[in-house]
DNA sequence: CTAGTTAGTGATTGAGTACTAACTTATTCG
DNA sequence: CGAATAAGTTAGTACTCAATCACTAACTAG
């Protein structure tokens, strides 16, 4: 048996619960599957965390933290047309490596309505300002122009939608998107 | 008791669970909660259909469906800026009007996903042929221009995911949306 | 070495859920 | 009318799952 902090516990929590979340959704995700990954017990789960939904929250907050450090590093002393080519870049690399990162991001999103109908506004107020922090990041590299930067975010969840339904690299619906040389001709303008 | 043809029934019961698939994902909700928005028994869910999974693939493909027609509608006998602008228009009243389409469209994503983890390929395909119809749908209308079709569906789908997250009307996230004068001038060039 | 704390488990429970089987009621039609 | 058929229900089963409780094993400070 391998012990670990508690804090350090929660650590490894966090990332299985981010695949386990990314494919079956909060509800099609057991804590029991989630323990197992870990490789502890279910209701330690309990003891780390004061709920599931606990759970689903700290994994969807630390996905966002990574999307926004992931595009703060790619764009750091970089401005306009290079900005964007190094994080959309960084964006793909995310794609090909940690697809369930965009997978857990999708999930996050479904699970704002489904929260908010069931009265628990807090969920859904993280992730609001979650992206605003997102769109702020981006915003700022990309000469904050707000249609820039829309169309960047756009772009970003067209892809999650893409990984989401399985599209396969190579297929057709990924040709207008790549090389990012797309995003170049556009800032030109 | 008001009865009906079966076929009526399942009618009914593709539109509740549309509704009910909308808020909460496959695993979120119960068929009884479907069952009760219908007015029926729970178990008589099961001789309308086989079963939970091919309820919500007719629901799935019934939100499909009404998208290709919503697209291909508005852009009937249009062409190129003004195709673009009446299925702008055109989504835009959906989602005003029936923002559970566009969360049933999410919902088909992520669960695709959780589908294809479990060995069941056939929702994936339908789900991508579905793609695959909607994107030549628009893809004509828009000059055949696979970029500008791209960023079409991208803003699509950053709509959904907007709408996802619950931002209000107003909200400032919405600025680089608003008016789809952004696509007119796009498309200028 | 020992007392106290922290990490972790096993057993269980109560609520919910997809689905089945057997039965009942309304409608249609010869 | 009366029998066949189609629409619908009630009762129940087998199972999963989040959460609790009572307990044990390991580490650490004095």
């Amino acid at each position: 048996m391998v012990r670990m902090s508690a804090d350090e516990r929660r650590e490894s929590v966090i990332r299985a619960a981010t695949s386990e979340f990314a494919r079956g959704g909060y509800h099609g995700t057991s804590t029991e599957a989630i323990a197992k990954r870990v490789g502890v017990s279910q209701p330690y789960l309990f003891r780390l965390f004061p709920g599931k939904k606990a759970i689903f929250l700290a994994a969807s907050e630390r996905c966002m933290e990574d999307t926004v450090r992931t595009f703060a590093d790619a764009a750091e002393g970089l401005e306009g047309e290079e900005a964007l080519h190094a994080m959309a870049n960084a964006y793909t690399k995310v794609i090909a490596e940690q697809p369930e990162r965009l997978m857990m991001q999708m999930q996050m999103y479904v699970a704002v309505a489904a929260a908010e109908a069931e009265g628990d506004h807090a969920f859904g107020e993280a992730v609001r300002a979650g992206w605003m922090r997102l769109w702020d990041t981006v915003h700022l590299p990309l000469g904050a122009d707000v249609n820039e930067t829309t169309v960047f975010m756009a772009f970003g969840m067209l892809i999650n939608c893409l990984v989401a339904m399985g599209f396969p690299p190579g297929h057709r619906v990924w040709e207008g998107m790549y090389p990012s040389a797309r995003f170049q001709g556009r800032l030109e303008k």
